[in-house]
RNA sequence: GGUGGCGUAGUUCAGUUGGUUAGAAUGCCGGCCUGUCACGCCGGAGGUCGCGAGUUCGAGUCUCGUCGUCACCGCCA
């Protein structure tokens, strides 16, 4: 084109368009810079808004002197009379506006209308402030203000948008975009995404294919509730959400694919915790022709890159611990490694002094807490109480304090001498000054037990430091679990791990000792994904199907297609999953997901911003021919 | 399904053995103020004490139920 743009028709630019700067008209085309209310004889006139010139967080003092125009959010606005001050805000910082007597006519009349998180156009001059503020970035300037539009008027706000919000949590959730405003809570979903993408960058570099698997595929009763969606079209019949993509990526490896992964969201309808969410996100992956090392240096290399790229912090070799071991020694099997207090097995030890709560018990154990000794008898009688809750279950807490001058105070004085004492304290390697912690009971009751007490007491004299991270691999689960209710046995990972191959015999004659080779990524007591190598032999297949309890037609009707695709050749492989919202939350040293996640749901399942799920209308039940159930 | 905590102003909370008209801070509205940045000062409005029963002369306070919310147990291959 050039010059003015001309045609036989006339167009005006739209009222609805404020224009407060004639230079902010840019005809395509024309450099030419037109007045509001302009008459243009072209159809095909454009023009662009240019909102801003900088973010509210990028102006320094090498901009003195420029003509700026910024977009944001009114954080805060202070009258002072003959002069207004109002700090504006975006995801990028905040920039403080100054209005006084030099500030145009359309300012100090738009001014008073002004309030908190209105969003607002501002236009003028860089300046140096004459008292700096050194808490914020761009505290060395202000800009002297000589025009201003309201973009968009807020009604006021049910909560502070601020770090220290004056909001509770139930409120920050009702108005979930605004506590997103919050730096706080933003910089949470930065991290998330800075972290999604270390997973792409390594993941890619190392060959492997992201595949989008279905959301909609089919319902199977091992294993978590299912999230299920009725099919208008296939009457009576319903798809299921995945809990994981387990099946998809198996077949993708008998495809060849090789290499899979997916940051994919699963769905569980199980109770909610802080960190479970009925729909959560997992970095699922698989390899073909590999062993457990393998997968293992993969992940560990994964998760190194990831501490490194987005908290810039270098993690050392993970240890490999097995899960015996993790159980005896931490009661979990997810141990927090930051810390000792290993659990001391002293059964044997303590029996045959007549004290008949230990005579009578299967299993003593003990733990040490260190420099505790000075705890008064209302914190034993707290940590006794502690321990008897019904969520843990003991009876209650034998305490031996070891005294600084050599001797030993304890609940138990009338049964065991100053030497059994000692000896107790020789096995748990308790000094001077400690603390150690009994409980008797059923075995594996007790170590739980233990396992729980040792990480409130490491949280209350502040060992569980969040700035600290350990991860660790445990090992060699097994591969079965017994369940009391249904009388047999469930996969403790699922049907298609395979047994280690030592342990295959005892698939016969003691399943419950067969080991897998399966793995978990723990970290700081969090379980941070796991996996396991994958059953390729249709044989052996076949008798773990067997072992679980199924029948052959159940076996096909749930797994067929599975099992079918594997007669094609599939090749050896084996996966992982790690959950993302936990690694993400672990990284920014948070307690629960909810607080990385954008739009979470509360306790009960409910989103409070939309108030999901609500009944649909007679009209969507009937076109799925389904009938819902008077509930009242 | 179970155990426990919480529910009082827009918000965060206090509220004594049950006793006069339920308070504070902050936010909001109005006024004053030229260097604030949690601005300051003066004034004002704002409450079905979650809801429903019960005990009592009298209930924010005690009891029972119910709803909401949070944490945990069960559950989550």
């Amino acid at each position: 084109m050039g010059g003015d743009p001309i045609t036989t028709s006339i167009l005006r630019i739209p009222n609805s368009v404020k224009f407060y700067r004639d230079n902010l008209i840019i005809i395509k085309g024309c450099k030419k810079k037109f007045p509001k209310y302009t008459y243009f004889r072209s159809l095909i006139v454009t023009y662009k808004i240019m909102y801003r010139t900088h973010t509210c967080g990028e102006l320094r003092i090498e901009n003195l002197g420029n003509e700026v125009t910024l977009s944001g959010w009114v954080q805060r606005i202070r009258d002072l009379g003959a002069m207004t001050f109002i700090d504006l805000r975006d995801r990028y910082g905040i920039t403080q506006l100054v209005v006084d007597g030099d500030s145009g006519g359309t300012v100090t009349e738009i001014l008073p209308e002004l309030g908190r998180e209105y969003v607002i156009q501002a236009v003028g001059k860089v300046r140096e402030r004459s008292n700096k503020n050194k808490n914020i970035p761009t505290g060395d300037i202000e800009i002297a203000l000589k025009e201003i539009v309201i973009l968009s008027p807020s009604i006021v706000p049910p909560f502070t948008i601020q770090d220290d919000t004056d909001g509770g949590d139930d409120i920050r959730m009702k108005f979930r975009y605004l506590d997103l405003r919050r730096d706080a809570v933003r910089k949470n979903m930065e991290l998330r995404a800075k972290m999604a993408h270390a997973v792409r960058c390594y993941l890619n570099s190392k060959d492997f294919i992201e595949t989008e698997t279905p959301v909609l595929m089919k319902s199977t009763p091992e294993g978590a509730r299912d999230f299920v969606v009725p099919s208008r079209m296939n009457e009576g019949q319903f798809y299921a959400l995945p809990q994981s993509p387990q099946q998809f990526k198996q077949l993708l490896m008998v495809a060849g694919f090789d290499r899979y992964y997916q940051i994919v969201k699963c769905f569980r309808d199980e109770d909610l915790r802080a960190d479970r969410q009925p729909e959560f996100t997992q970095i699922d992956c698989e390899m073909s022709f590999v062993e457990q090392e393998d997968v293992l240096e993969m992940f560990e290399g994964l998760t190194k890159y990831m501490f490194k790229e987005s908290l810039d912090i270098e993690v050392g070799d993970f240890p490999r611990m097995p899960y015996s071991e993790a159980m005896e020694k931490y009661g979990s099997d997810k141990p927090d490694t930051r810390f000792g207090m290993l659990i001391n097995d002293i059964t044997e030890t303590v029996k045959g002094n007549n004290f008949v709560v230990f005579d009578s018990a299967g299993y003593i154990g003990a733990i040490c807490a260190k420099g505790c000794a000075g705890y008064t008898r209302k914190q034993l009688d707290s940590l006794t109480n502690w321990v008897k809750r019904p969520q843990i279950g003991a009876k209650g807490l034998v305490y031996v304090k070891c005294n600084e001058d050599g001797s030993f105070k304890s609940s138990v004085d009338k049964f065991y001498p100053q030497d059994d004492l000692k000896r107790w304290a020789g096995i748990t390697g308790a000094a001077a000054g400690d603390l150690i912690l009994v409980m008797s009971g059923k075995k594996g009751h007790m170590l739980t037990a233990l396992g729980e007490l040792r990480l409130e007491i490491a949280k209350q004299l502040g060992l569980r430091d969040k700035k600290s991270f350990k991860p660790l691999w445990v090992v060699d689960f097994p591969l079965l679990e017994w369940d009391e209710d249904s009388q047999r046995f469930h996969a403790m990972h699922h049907p298609f791990t395979s047994p280690k191959k030592e342990d295959i015999p005892l698939m016969d004659t003691e399943p419950g000792k067969v080991r897998a080779n399966a793995y978990d990524l723990v970290i700081n007591g969090v379980e941070i994904g796991g996996g396991s190598v994958r059953i390729f032999d249709s044989g052996l297949q076949a008798k773990m199907f067997k072992l679980l309890g199924f029948t052959k037609e159940g076996a096909d009707a749930q797994f067929g297609f599975l099992m079918n695709a594997f007669k094609y050749g599939a090749p050896p492989h084996a996966g992982i999953a790690f959950g993302f919202d936990r690694l993400v939350s672990l990284f920014a040293g948070l307690d629960s997901i909810r607080d990385v996640i954008a739009f979470p749901k509360n306790n009960s399942g409910r989103d409070v911003m939309n108030d999901s799920p609500a009944p649909i209308s007679q009209e969507q039940l009937d076109e799925l021919n389904l009938i819902v159930k008077d509930i009242s």
